[in-house]
DNA sequence: ATTAAAAATTAGGTTAACCTAATTTTATAA
DNA sequence: TTATAAAATTAGGTTAACCTAATTTTTAAT
């Protein structure tokens, strides 16, 4: 239906607009896609040809309701292929966002629907990102950083923010992972690094930036 | 490595030069890939300089060793989704080849072995076509077809030759997959249709062409 | 051996998706 | 409010992979 370039897109501007509810700039969408804005345009004029998103210079970027769709069955897709790589194929949780990002694009009416089935209807993909439903409804998706939480209180880590491969290694060799509980000891004030325990394991020191890509529960 | 386009390329040639031992001419890849004899041209060029193909207007077009390799690896990856998607997925016969044609371009070093591990270690595709294994060995693959068989005797359905959805439907239609038995009743010669009995019950008339497309055993 | 048909090749053009450089518009701060 | 910076946009160019329409080469048949 939409080519490959043009579903990157679409799953960029639903990503960003998950993420708050800011103005979506061309400039914002270039970013994310690591291109030029010059192309963003080029593309935005396309996109709102096929009606699949709307813009003008005050509201910015904005997924019409065919856009979302596609949008949303892309990162279902994407999601769902996740855990079939961590699941069934053994893949480390470092591995499975770069194939997914192949994946996703793969084309069939059905697929996505069987794949769901075959791996029992999962509702969290590896990262703890909410796989959306064959109706396009989306899973409670979770928003406490770690950066954000009380001194001296314990938490289950939902999610992680950011999936590259160096993020996750990190977590790897901390020992953190999905459901992994953290208690959070302490925060210095100069640079707002956090001083944590991994499943009640002694103190560790992570950065604020580490903190704020980690979603608590 | 290499682009969607240049894999199909490489594929198509293995495929030509599996069927027959002959030339594969600019014209021969064009009809495969349905498109210009011009563009193969622009193609064979390309593919000449990365070292993946020999071309002279005597041999025709040979895959080079390197060529070779990748073309067997995704042919192998094409083979593995398509039990993937009939096993594990429950789609049909006729469903699987389209969707697999996007899957064998996915790109990662371990996945192959991976889906190979995790179906068990198919010898042959749901078409009855050899998995090449991950040392790049090719099973025996089957060539005797309905057609050139002796009048009078069974023979088990081995493999199809034709992929296409309108070929598999008819079969599903006649009850005929892999591992059925067929008789040959009788040649007709003035067009070589073919009068067979399909695991025992009575008799049907098919085409020359429908033939040629049975592998059997 | 000649000629007609088929195949290969060249030349030049198109489209999608990118780019850089220049220009215009908008936002921000003194 | 006016200058400056940032963002958006336009103009024009590139590359991959296709195309059509010549043209040349090869093959096959008389």
């Amino acid at each position: 239906m939409h080519t490959l370039t043009e579903e990157n897109y679409l799953k960029a501007i639903f990503r960003i607009s998950q993420n708050a509810d800011v103005k979506i700039t061309p400039t914002a969408i270039a970013e994310a896609l690591g291109n030029n804005p010059a192309s963003v345009i080029d593309m935005i004029k396309k996109l709102m040809e096929k009606k699949l998103i709307d813009y003008d210079k005050r509201e910015g970027v904005k997924l019409t309701d065919t856009g979302l769709n596609h949008a949303i069955q892309i990162v279902r897709k994407h999601r769902l292929w996740e855990v079939f790589l961590l699941e069934k194929l053994g893949y480390n949780w470092d591995e499975i966002h770069a194939i997914a990002e192949e994946l996703e694009h793969i084309q069939d009416n059905t697929l996505a629907d069987r794949l769901d089935k075959f791996l029992g209807f999962p509702e969290y993909d590896p990262h703890g990102d909410p796989i959306p439903k064959a109706n396009g409804k989306v899973p409670k998706s979770y928003s406490v950083t770690l950066a954000n939480v009380k001194e001296g209180q314990s938490y289950r880590v939902a999610a992680v923010k950011d999936t590259s491969s160096a993020f996750l290694q990190y977590l790897l060799k901390l020992n953190i992972g999905i459901d992994t509980d953290i208690k959070l000891v302490e925060k210095i004030s100069f640079d707002n690094s956090l001083v944590i325990s991994i499943a009640g394991k002694e103190n560790t020191t992570v950065s604020q930036k580490f903190g704020e890509n980690i979603l608590v529960d």
